[in-house]
DNA sequence: GAACAAATGTTAAGTATTGTACATTTGTAA
DNA sequence: TTACAAATGTACAATACTTAACATTTGTTC
């Protein structure tokens, strides 16, 4: 799971100079939780922004059910809960821990003053939230347009890109397929898929990109990869 | 169609205020469109930040074979091309203008220079760009949470909502399966079992609420709405 | 290495969605 | 009013995906 990763954007804590964060560190408070605790949850209005210390978490939204759909999940340094900060929208998914978890909680008054000080601040908050909507924007533009192979091929090639160590994802099919938001069957034919035109070989736990270059190149083909600066 | 515009996030124009707004309109070059012209092209590298001035738009990308996918229908006011103010990203999707369409053009020295001046406009950059992050996170989730009937009504409450006009929206059935992303059998389908619930009234070119207040009250039980300020 | 748990592989029936095609209704312009 | 275009209604076969169940393989612990 941990390979899933930052696997979408840079961590705000690493935009930020030295300098800054030293001083949103200073500010914030930390709160522990521990595996599979419920860090925030859907509906919250504390405004605030909330920075992930260490540890990590999944975002998503518990139904009704009690089934959890996963958005995606963020490790050190990412943030959530931005959207409190300026807009009147509360919080609008659910947070669970991943293991034990420290968080800092920087209130939105806090944020706001140091934002009068830190101007790079705000832009670097603004940038992270453009590269999410474009992220997001990319993924619903998959769902309409790609088939079930091809958006599989992209989500390894993103993960590839950015926690692949040497040509190969460490994963578990079932955490791929919630990501992707299909079954289980599903994905294991799409992976049978390409494991038969010779891009990936399946392992226990893991997936490895036997010619990664070829890979590489099927999917800016066939994938309407979005250009990556 | 001009009954979809801005049913997802307030115009930026409209949140600035007066004096920053003009100073927005002062800075900018104007370029004029006519109908089914493209304005802007995914992969466009021009950083800057384009805002309707009049007309409309969609966004949305070309396929290879012409196809267009659509996201979201702009109006005046409205946005796009941020993401290549803060971010190396560029632009995303293709925009085609719907009916003769002039656009403000921002480039991205003379925005960052009222930015200095005007510490606003971040702001309400900012808080833009996290309303539409948020309102794209809820159309994924209700892609992979809702039935495809409750999908359609969640649409259809969102369009009263912003752009209804005493109980009814303008809207061909095209243009709404488009919208969601489905074929026009399966909304037609959806659309049928709605007005079998009685929600719903069709008509040729609008659909209509008989009760929209049952209509609300079905949709807050069923649709996972999120909380709307 | 034996026992167990975790992960993957596979099958089959059921459901949802699509594409295509054509019929019907509604609006519009001559 | 009549033609015509635009929009909606509907039927059918084909495809994609899901759920459930069970078999097999791989890793781990004693």
């Amino acid at each position: 799971m941990r390979d899933l990763l930052q696997f979408n954007t840079r961590p705000f804590m690493d935009m930020l100079t030295p300098a800054i964060a030293d001083r949103v560190r200073a500010e914030a408070t930390i709160s522990s939780f521990s595996n599979g605790q419920l860090i925030q949850s859907r509906g919250d209005t504390r405004a605030g922004l909330s920075i992930i210390k260490s540890g990590a978490g999944q975002m998503g939204v518990f139904g009704e059910d009690g089934t959890f759909v996963m958005m995606s999940v963020l490790g050190p340094g990412q943030t959530f809960g931005e959207v409190t900060l300026f807009t009147d929208i509360p919080r609008t998914q659910d947070f669970v821990a991943i293991g034990p978890t420290e968080i800092y909680q920087l209130s939105a008054a806090r944020f706001r003053a140091l934002c009068e000080d830190e101007s790079g601040l705000l832009e670097t908050l603004l940038s992270i939230t453009l590269a999410r909507s474009h992220f997001l924007l990319d993924i619903l533009d998959s769902i309409r347009r790609l088939p079930l192979r091809e958006r599989v091929a992209k989500t390894l090639y993103s993960m590839e890109l950015t926690a692949g160590q040497h040509g190969h994802v460490q994963c578990r099919q079932e955490d791929l397929a919630d990501m992707i938001g299909v079954s289980r069957v599903s994905l294991s034919k799409a992976l049978k898929d390409l494991t038969a035109l010779g891009l990936i070989k399946l392992g226990y736990g893991s997936i490895s990109f036997p010619d990664i270059e070829k890979f590489r190149d099927w999917v800016g083909r066939h994938c309407n990869v979005a250009i990556v600066s």
